[in-house]
DNA sequence: CTGAAAGCGCTTACAG
DNA sequence: CTGAAAGCGCTTACAG
């Protein structure tokens, strides 16, 4: 518990100036070899660690980025938030990362608080509600900050956006599902009103449109306990339903375990694909088909991204929107 | 992106020295009423937030502490790490987190990261190897540190320990399965020869030698891919295995999918305990017995243990283990 | 109860 | 290529 070593120790050490050592640390080409590795001898000899927050109080990037989360015990979320956070901690950032639990309130005050940590940037799949006290402060602090995933602010100008392309992704299972011969599709699972909500069935309802087929709506929870309910529901409300293009995995998840309850057969009588495509799907049985969104994917490029605005101010483009991919499984096997 | 302001505007503003601003942050009650107020109005006018990293660097306490998970994509630790967070967060506290994907060299990587960073203290749930390269150097920078979920470094004095009691927890669901009537009971999943593995092995060991039956143990990756595999072999290579107790939830909804893949009925003919309750084990079909760790709770405990260690000097347990419960769903019921 | 001064460990111009 | 000085935004004794 001895006081920690600073620069000063290092230069007397290395018999050079704090200056010189100072230079070291940043790799300052302007150091002879030689120098640099008296410098970097003396600092492992005396177990010198770098304090970066005496280095942020003059310079400006703390390498701490803050990671907002609205659920991150959501798998999907979890996936997101832990390759965005391995590629920011490879490209030498810490993460500060918190959960919201859906509470816009909670939300704000974990920003605040990451501010006043002096966190560089922010990554946020927000809450929703009460978006002022959230991303005011971060307006008024400077801080470049992308809401991922969810879209909040429609000041995108200020916000980039950036998420899977839901849109597309719902169109081509629907069309999927109608191809392998289902009559009646039942969209299952999302809060009503919500924009992902919206986004993941307006494909759905764009393409049995086209299909002069009737939609059929059951919103929900975007939880497996939901979709287990909702197996049982639609089979005894709406028995002509042959297939569900659900909301997200875990209500698919659930909408497979309901199904076993009651005895439906899923691949042939009754179809189900998920959307996202979390580790489980393929190991369930049946593996079950589904949107695959790339999470991990997404997340490392909005690590780019976000490090490419902070370092090199190339600003994020105002909505991104990436590619989707159907997985097809055997919970819809045209075949079967 | 103006320079933010500083005591001295906050001071300038409302009138006073900013010895006066500081106190008032620090909540300090030699500060009369009217004064107080007049700060506060003053910060709130000017947009004043505070930059603690600037504080840090004369007091200590930089209100940052390390969380560092070698799997954060398994939902058993992924609840950990959010209840732990969230409870950090809760008291004021903001949590840098790390996932190390059971690599040590990575491990070592943001534990240095995070101690250049200034974080007060540590939360590890760690990989297996190398463990010098971590714990050293958090050693050398007097960081209190706590090793939970696994223990990696037997000195505990410098790096208390704590976890559930899974020993017990594995005796209590062995001896159910044998009441409920079951003659031959796999032990299935866990990566041989770690200590967690041997740990929820040895309560099955201890109460199948009571019993007087052989143990059959079929050891692998904590994953559904194994537990689903797991199934099948069980039934083609022991057909006279007629229960399972799975290392972890994972393992034991993998057996689920697996027997439901070859047809054996889950509850009757064959039985199966998982470990952990994860969430989903409610939610399918059968729904899963196994043994309850309240991990969330854990991680509550967890924060309050740390931060007693941290603001009060309170040393933790060198070894804590908290209490387990059996859960007895609908794949062990006795009954059926 | 409030103010003036020093210092935390770095970086940043500026000299040499 | 290296050194001396100032300053980042706070807190901490120390006076008053």
């Amino acid at each position: 518990m001895e006081r920690r070593p600073t620069i000063i120790d290092v230069a007397r050490t290395a018999g050079v100036s704090k200056s010189t050592v100072s230079l070291v640390l940043r790799n300052s080409p302007q150091v002879k070899e030689e120098t640099r590795a008296a410098v970097r001898e003396a600092m492992a000899g005396i177990g010198y660690v770098y304090n970066r927050s005496a280095a942020n109080m003059r310079s400006a990037n703390a390498g701490l980025i803050g990671l907002v989360i609205n659920d991150l015990r959501n798998p999907f979320f979890t996936e997101f938030a832990t390759s965005l956070q391995m590629a920011l901690s490879a490209r030498g950032y810490a993460a500060v990362v918190a959960n919201t639990d859906e509470d816009p309130a909670l939300q704000a005050q974990v920003v605040s608080a990451m501010i006043e940590h002096g966190v560089s940037a922010f990554i946020i799949s927000p809450a929703y509600g009460d978006e002022q006290a959230t991303f005011g402060p971060i307006a008024r602090a400077g801080i470049p900050a992308m809401q991922v995933l969810r879209m909040v602010m429609p000041d995108t100008e200020s916000f980039p956006f950036a998420a899977p392309d839901y849109l597309t992704g719902s169109r081509v299972a629907t069309e999927h599902l109608l191809t392998t011969g289902a009559k009646r599709i039942a969209f299952v699972g999302g809060v009503e009103g919500r924009a992902v909500t919206n986004e993941r069935m307006s494909g759905y309802l764009e393409a049995l449109a086209s299909a002069g087929v009737e939609p059929l709506v059951m919103s929900g929870r975007a939880s497996r306990a939901f979709g287990r309910e909702a197996a049982g529901r639609l089979a005894a409300e709406f028995a002509e339903a042959d297939a569900a293009l659900c909301f997200n995995d875990l209500v698919a998840l659930g909408m497979l375990s309901g199904c076993a309850e009651i005895g439906r057969a899923v691949g042939s009588a009754f179809k189900i694909v998920g959307f996202d495509d979390i580790e489980d799907c393929a190991q369930v049985y049946p593996t079950l088909s589904t949107v695959r969104c790339d999470i991990a994917g997404f997340g490392e490029s909005m690590a780019e991204t976000l490090l490419a605005w902070l370092e090199e101010g190339i600003l994020p483009p105002e909505r991104t929107r990436t590619p989707v991919e159907l997985i097809v499984r055997d919970s819809s096997r045209a075949g079967s």
